[in-house]
DNA sequence: AGAGTAAAATGAACATTGTTCACATTAAGA
DNA sequence: TCTTAATGTGAACAATGTTCATTTTACTCT
């Protein structure tokens, strides 16, 4: 079961009551402009989704959005409760994106068959290229759960975890890291060391911190790492 | 030059032109009710600081906060521009208690005479208590500034930067730290790899960290990169 | 097909909040 | 005392999240 699967609400299909079949007759052109379709949902989170790649966490505004997926105010919250709700939508799937890219790199890693000192460097490198490609929904992600006074909800936990899960894998093979617990650890404190490093980088837009010095910052840090866990505990 | 002495805005005093003399004459009590004592502007801080403190961000509201200051609405804006101002500088004012902790931090391992190492793991505990003790005040810096679209002023960065160079200082001794940029680097991977473990363990309100975990990551980091350090270059 | 009806979409209206600005008030000097 | 520049005020405005009475749709039953 890939952790994608995992219940988000994205995926969830409660409206379909078998009406799929029915809706065939409506070859999605000329529909005059009533009942949803059942992509409509769909339709609002891309339009979320580009309204947080362009302008962050201040782009998800009821009107635009509704706006731009042909809908009224209203229909968004039938749909989806309030804004909170669409937004953690648009970051649960962030958060399904990076876990597929760093379990892809975990994977290419391991076929050319990396040290796992090399397979931690390669998902450092695959976390770092994304946050410099989707910096804006990135930013939006960890900045939308701190500012809730409430705990996210669960599966942002279970995303999480599978996140680490991957890393764990990669410093499984470490004579240092036999112990489950120890390799629970080890693998929090890798990935939340190399999250720290790009984060704070991030935060002062690259400008104190060019992006070779990021680089620099996360080989010291799994370096150091991996030459404690080459020996036995 | 204590890097609390940076120009913050906080500090500023560009009201005062030589009024303070004349301002004597008000024994402070029956002042009936206009023409604003120099103070103002620190009650105003200091009302939107316990805001901050019990709400986090959502505390800066306008109207509750004059009122509690005893002025107007209206006034906020003379005395700071925008709500962004005023955030800004209680922001600040968290940094330079944080700042001054770690400084104080630091002295006091070297005092007693203790290794770079146990230095390095003070620093992490008073890093650690501070941020558990002031969890909704460090949020709200934290979130605050990523929220923003522009970058943080000029001060943030000079605060940013005396942080590390605390623990450069502590580094300092180690033989594989003799090179000035290899120090740099060092500091600002511990010190981001400290503050990402932190971070992250927060983020689930300790829900998945239990924080004797978090204590262990930490160790994990700091050990592994002092063992580096002990060797040559 | 036509009527009745439950579900669903709508957008006007409301509540909250940041921010502005015309006006009122103060106090310093003439 | 009168004048006036500086300064405090709060009503009013704009933007935004959210609700809900009303309208519209499409399904079912006759």
């Amino acid at each position: 079961m890939s952790p994608n699967e995992i219940s988000t609400p994205s995926t969830e299909t409660e409206l379909s009551s078998g009406l799929d079949k029915n809706t065939i007759k409506n070859p999605a052109k000329p529909a005059k402009r009533k009942r949803f379709e059942p992509e409509i949902r769909e339709h609002v989170i891309k339009a979320a989704t580009r309204a947080i790649e362009s302008k962050g966490l201040d782009g998800i505004k009821a009107r635009p959005i509704a706006q731009r997926a042909g809908i009224s105010v209203g229909s968004i919250y039938n749909l989806f409760g309030d804004l909170d709700e669409l937004t953690r939508i648009v970051n649960g799937r962030t958060y399904d994106a990076l876990y597929e890219i760093e379990r892809r790199a975990l994977e290419e890693a391991r076929r050319s068959g990396k040290s796992s000192r090399d397979q931690m460097m390669d998902l450092a490198a695959a976390y770092l290229e994304f946050v410099e490609t989707h910096q804006s929904s990135w930013n939006a992600a960890l900045t939308f759960n701190r500012s809730q006074s409430e705990l996210p909800p669960q599966w942002y936990f279970e995303k999480e975890q599978a996140l680490f899960r991957i890393i764990e894998d990669a410093i499984a093979t470490f004579p240092g890291a036999k112990d489950i617990d120890t390799r629970k650890n080890t693998a929090r404190a890798l990935w939340a060391s190399i999250h720290g490093i790009v984060t704070v980088a991030i935060a002062d837009g690259f400008l104190m911190q060019p992006i070779a010095n990021v680089w620099t910052q996360i080989q010291i840090i799994i370096n150091a790492v991996a030459r404690s866990l080459e020996l036995e505990p």
